[in-house]
DNA sequence: TATGAATGAGGGTTCATTCAT
DNA sequence: TATGAATGAACCCTCATTCAT
């Protein structure tokens, strides 16, 4: 109506959305990751975000269209940045595979991370839709980037060529069972990440180099 | 609770209330495993179980309470099986190893396993009791054994020295793994347990061995 | 479980169940004709019955279904005993047409049957189940007992012949407006139904009489 | 409200204006006659008249009020209609009544009509001001015509002198079950109008001629 | 001991109304 | 004047828990 062309949302208006539904977005992150999905009340997302409980519905269809909202914002960016690594990378295999699980790692201590994915697992059995969406969207392509970088090594002579066949879960199990578990034990036995991390690495690599 | 000491409960009555008890945790368990903690009626497990509603709380204090009871009953066989395996084998702490790993996949074949761990790892936040529990009788106990048999394959010359230091997260990760990911994406790219079994055995050894 | 056999309900709390579903269709009944459908809130049905909200939902599955109750519980025993009055009854047509539409004024001269009447039109649009259960059930049944009235009246020379052809509306329409209008107008210009009724039986016969 | 008198608004603004209202009473009778009161959303309705929600407010004052100005625009015309009509006639008082007559038919052949006053009656208890103004500028005048026929045709000699006392209803009530019925039960056993109405007006005319 | 009817707090969702732009 | 984003009260329905029988 007003703006001359529409262009990427420059008027104050759509700024003060695209806001909104940030902030919307977030504080159902923080009350998805520490109450579960059914658990969580939306008077309580409203109230974290500071904002009224009907407007939730003027940017969510229902909740359960928020959370999957939530998944999406939370866990792309990080796929993403994880694929262009990847594209820019130049090195040995065993560096990339170095940097690549070095990421994920990361990745898992942005505290927001490990309880949104033992959330997604929680409530997967009865929510289909998000397990599929998960797996298409996080998972697969995950995986996918780990599989380049393996054939890279068995190729280059670095890893030994039954590297190929692996199911990848052997490799990247023990990221998400680290995340996991400082969610749960922290207090009886909590993980030193760095170690763990480095550990885990040679780990792989002894198993997998020629 | 009231009994002294807790022999085993001989009279018709105890017997009835126990039999009664263990109906309801089985009723309990597939409503649990098959909608999640918060989905789960009470009404419907009543109905499994073949009693009213009303009974449930002759026997339990609450739907929480039933939850802990019903993953209590749960994991102490399997945690009192792998205890006993270790002590009456004989052989190359490789063997053993893989023969635990195996044991390990076996439990988790019952198919009423994955689904409950995946529930406790969903819940575990809101569920302190719970976490804390799962973590002193079936995490710390089975970590323990399998601490043992690495200390044997050590001191034999089987494993390496350094095999001694490192978290055994790092081994057992892809078992737990595999029977979330089964639970959540058969649908899209289901894991062949057998064959995943015998990758993650050699892949351990690989790692570990002199 | 109990009861010997099962007889029509005897057992107390089978009479106490009874009861309280009348009480619940009483209370439904008042509120949906004082208020109509929509803005009827089942907290006040339940304040009225002097019982809890959720007890509603023990007798019936849906606002909707409490309304269907309701209709048929206050409109069938109308329609029942008009159909018993046609088949006991020996006169002339003349009379029985007369004792017909007598029966009809008393009917609606109980206080709950015109706002009940007035809500199901004003309701219909949006109910295509009720509009259709109501005429099924009532308006169908109502107009065959008419039509055999009429046609024993044309069979023995009292009505013209062509009585068997009138849309039977042209005959009743004036009971329900009345209804209707002492309902709306009652204030303005208030019919007195004892007058009514003889000047429209009278107006009826002179126009179907040879 | 605020002219002095109420002559036609010339100014281009208030041209505007009126447009605007008429424009919001249009689609507020179409959103009405379909959805009844309480299910209509004065979303639709501002979509419907293609202004934003806000505006309706500067418009009307409520819901209700909109509901009110709503039945008020659109059943003045009617009957303004048959109030002219009578005026200009000449024949006798049996055609008078036979065009008269016709006319409320023509007038209940506007598809918007019927479920108006279908929705009137349904709301009619909870909005006693909509029965009041029904009454006085609708019912009564029209009533008021109704009688001048009858005297006419008592005073000619051609209807008999009883029928000057006859509550009108009688006469009426067939046109006003015609629209219900068609709108409630077209589906299970339409009304055919054309014949429907030649076999009312015979009926009345039979009733009350000498 | 066992039952299941009764309760009522609670939650997702809707929508008339308001108000900043 | 016109908009539509924001609000929050309201409502239907659910279900863990209680309690009379």
């Amino acid at each position: 109506m007003s703006a001359p062309m529409d262009l990427p949302k420059t008027g104050k208006r759509e700024l003060q959305k695209e806001a909104r539904r940030t902030a919307i977005i977030d504080a159902a992150l923080d009350a998805f990751t520490q109450q579960g999905f059914t658990a969580t009340k939306l008077d309580d997302v409203a109230d974290r975000a500071g904002i009224g409980k009907g407007t939730i519905y003027l940017y969510f269809d229902s909740k359960e269209n928020l959370f999957e909202e939530v998944v999406r914002q939370t866990l792309f960016p990080i796929r993403d940045a994880a694929a262009a690594r990847l594209d820019s990378f130049t090195g040995s295999a065993s560096e990339l595979l170095t940097v690549h699980f070095s990421d994920f790692y990361v990745a898992m201590g942005n505290p927001k991370i490990p309880p949104l994915i033992a959330m997604i697992s929680g409530e997967a059995l009865r929510f289909p839709a998000i397990a599929s969406f998960f797996y298409e969207e996080i998972i697969s392509k995950s995986q996918a980037i780990l599989r380049r970088i393996i054939s890279r090594g068995v190729e280059s002579g670095e890893f030994r060529p039954e590297a190929n066949e692996l199911y990848l879960q052997l490799l990247t199990a023990p990221v998400l069972i680290s995340t996991t578990w400082n969610l749960q034990f922290r207090e009886q036995a909590p993980i030193e990440i760095e170690k763990y991390m480095q550990m885990h690495i040679e780990f792989v690599l002894r198993a997998i180099k020629v």
